[in-house]
DNA sequence: TATGAATGAGTCTTCATTCAT
DNA sequence: CATGAATGAAGACTCATTCAT
């Protein structure tokens, strides 16, 4: 079991470890989580040994990289809110979760679950950027400055959405409009769609929503609960359900 | 020197084909683009060696099997818009194209550029799409459903996005949700924002915008184009350059 | 997870998974458990990966090569005890294990149990050879060729060391001098010590014996059980006991 | 170029070197010969550059381990013999081989010689161990405690082998009583066999034996010279041969 | 001087691809 | 032809040994 190295420790082993931490960043960003250690270490300019001394496994490399990412985050976040108005705040904490995440494309991989990668990683850190998000919105909407109707959870699909567009998009500028574009979506004044009365829910669970097109639910006090908003929804997911 | 095997040979190698590319279809999906050939082919039923024979590289297969499916969404597009108003076809094929990616996630790892895995793959499939996207948007903006200032290319990038919001919220109904949230920002009553004086412009160079923040930029007549939309974002902008 | 593959399949694989056992036979005896997998490979004339394919762990590997040593062991006993007087059968069988454990130093490692390598392996031949053992030692105790004061556990150990003593002696006519005069100490006319009043108990467990010099003690029916054998052992004990 | 330090060095650097030592000796006898030596060095509670100081190689380190516990044994044996009886002295100093073996298992592979592990090693105390088991055992075999024709080697072999019966039986009472049964084939009134009619020889070369069971052969004056002592040896010799 | 960080060759294992049956 | 066995180039990880602090 090689021993982890804390902050504490002699000058060079530091310096080797930020190296490492860097150019690990840096490939993962390039070349996907699936660069080989041994390139992450000639990257380096170290050996292979040396990765593995500051960091036993590949995995808490990856680990060490999400965090030390997501704690700058979180800081930068924290600096935003003490010293912004919540609505500014809470945009401008997004946007940078979005725009500096075109450096480390594969933050999707650790945020979002459907990673192949393990990802019980993190939980710290993720839980810590959770509750930050939790506390701008929360601000943000009680100052008006969003909608009501949408939860934590929310903003971070929208937000992982928005770091894969940025990806997708490879002009940055024209990036940014898009989320730009998709954020005021979240803002009190939002489009309207067809299916835009949202009842006025905080949290993650705004109440009762189509199962097939997600447009909410007119809730009426007696009688079954709804599963669609019509016809042809419940047309289609039968349609989508596995024949018996 | 294996032969590759065409749709005009017989039936049971059509049938191998075929299961091989439902098996790696599915494969993909569950667990990804590095889930082992062995392990499709086993699924498949058939030998590794078949599996060779009908795609010469485990590349080509990743190929085909995106094919197959951009193709029957291509399809699924083109019936639309043979049978429905233009804005209808247009959001029902954007929908479809998010909804149908979450059983196979990898679909980004496809259709966006930084993928790590070789992607000059399917040029021809989508440029189909892509070809079809064009169509669709077009229209759609003739019909006033759509507003014109965005071009396909920020269709793709939305798509990709909204493709990953959908498998950030585990919660299929919410997702669907924050999707129309999204695309609801396509709409000519779209929202507003500080920076929302897009120029009406088609394609996917809507013009001069603020290299920073994404603004478009009023274009003077004169003088040295503007970079950026103001003092901060000049800072910004600065501040992100790397020291010399 | 690779395959492993029984008796039924291809002839040439069959002939590989031959070649990988006894290569790998001949290259634990010479060289012990460490011996690389790729020189193993090497020395069956094949690829590591064919290695793989039908042992998928070294592990399993070592499990397999000992398997089939202690298997052909097992049937040679048997053969034995259906051909020989009791007796004959029994000393002829452990002969024939400590003999042809020589051309398989480690089965040492493999049988007992302070080996530093994984050993719940081999379970199901280890216990047939035990129960092999075990009948053959009762067949001979009751002609009257064995002490019926050893057990299956004493012989095993006996067994054990008798290798260690074919391995350490290189003349293997005088290693298999030693071996019998060990072994004759079996037989009800063995060799005679101060501590030789053995009760007459069958199996392993012969009754109380002084925990430090082994030697048997007297059960008086009354008073505290003895655990030595006189005050020069209890001392002793006393001085091996850590201080408090 | 670590420069090796001697016993007239500081004193720290000799309770170092103990300390070291003792940890190795612990170590190796838990774990075997491939604990890694940064194991060694915490449970020694130094750094790995000191335990170079002191060995400059892991195999001199393991060399002075085994040197040292020798050593002792050695010293044991020679307090013995000034003060037992010849007899008492020998079967007293096999027997603390034997049962101080079972806290340094390894034994066997430093005095056996199919180690893996190089062994030219101990060369030094290896040979004094030899040559005051050499006296003591003539001492024994003159004062007719210990049959007349068994060599130092054999010694050597009956000890590993005993050893090794210690290690298999888990009991340590019932593995010392199994060492017994087999010291007492030393004995002059040791157990009688088929094979036993042994020549009075003394030394590890007792004359011609058959090379497949080990029986002393009869010499003939005239003729060829036997290698087999009949003709069910010559036999099973002969099958052992591999086939040309 | 002692420490423990750095090194890199060597080991096991995987898997895309080829090829004998 | 289909099958699945063989191949071998990587990749993750270990650890004896060296060397900077």
């Amino acid at each position: 079991m090689a021993t982890v190295i804390g902050a504490g420790d002699r000058s060079d082993a530091r310096r080797n470890r930020a190296k490492v931490l860097s150019a690990a960043g840096e490939a993962f960003a390039e070349r996907g989580l699936d660069v080989p250690l041994g390139d992450i270490a000639r990257r380096a300019g170290v050996g292979a040994g040396t990765v593995y001394r500051h960091f036993p496994t590949k995995h808490s490399l990856v680990e060490a990289v999400f965090a030390q990412q997501l704690g700058e985050l979180v800081a930068s976040g924290e600096r935003r809110m003490s010293r912004s108005a919540p609505t500014e705040a809470f945009f401008g904490f997004v946007l940078d979760v979005i725009d500096t995440s075109r450096s480390r494309t594969t933050i999707c991989d650790v945020m979002s679950a459907d990673a192949s990668w393990p990802r019980p990683v993190l939980t710290a850190t993720v839980a810590r950027l959770h509750q930050l998000l939790t506390v701008l919105l929360d601000a943000a909407q009680r100052a008006g400055g969003v909608r009501p109707d949408v939860g934590p959870d929310d903003i971070v699909a929208l937000t992982v959405g928005c770091a894969a567009m940025m990806t997708a998009r490879h002009d940055r500028a024209a990036g940014l409009r898009l989320v730009r574009l998709t954020l005021d979506g979240l803002r009190p004044s939002g489009p309207v769609t067809e299916a835009r009365h949202f009842r006025d829910v905080r949290g993650s669970a705004p109440g009762p929503a189509c199962e097939e097109c997600g447009a909410v639910l007119t809730v009426h006090p007696t009688g079954r609960p709804a599963r669609y908003c019509g016809t042809t929804c419940r047309q289609r997911a039968h349609r989508r359900r596995p024949a018996p």
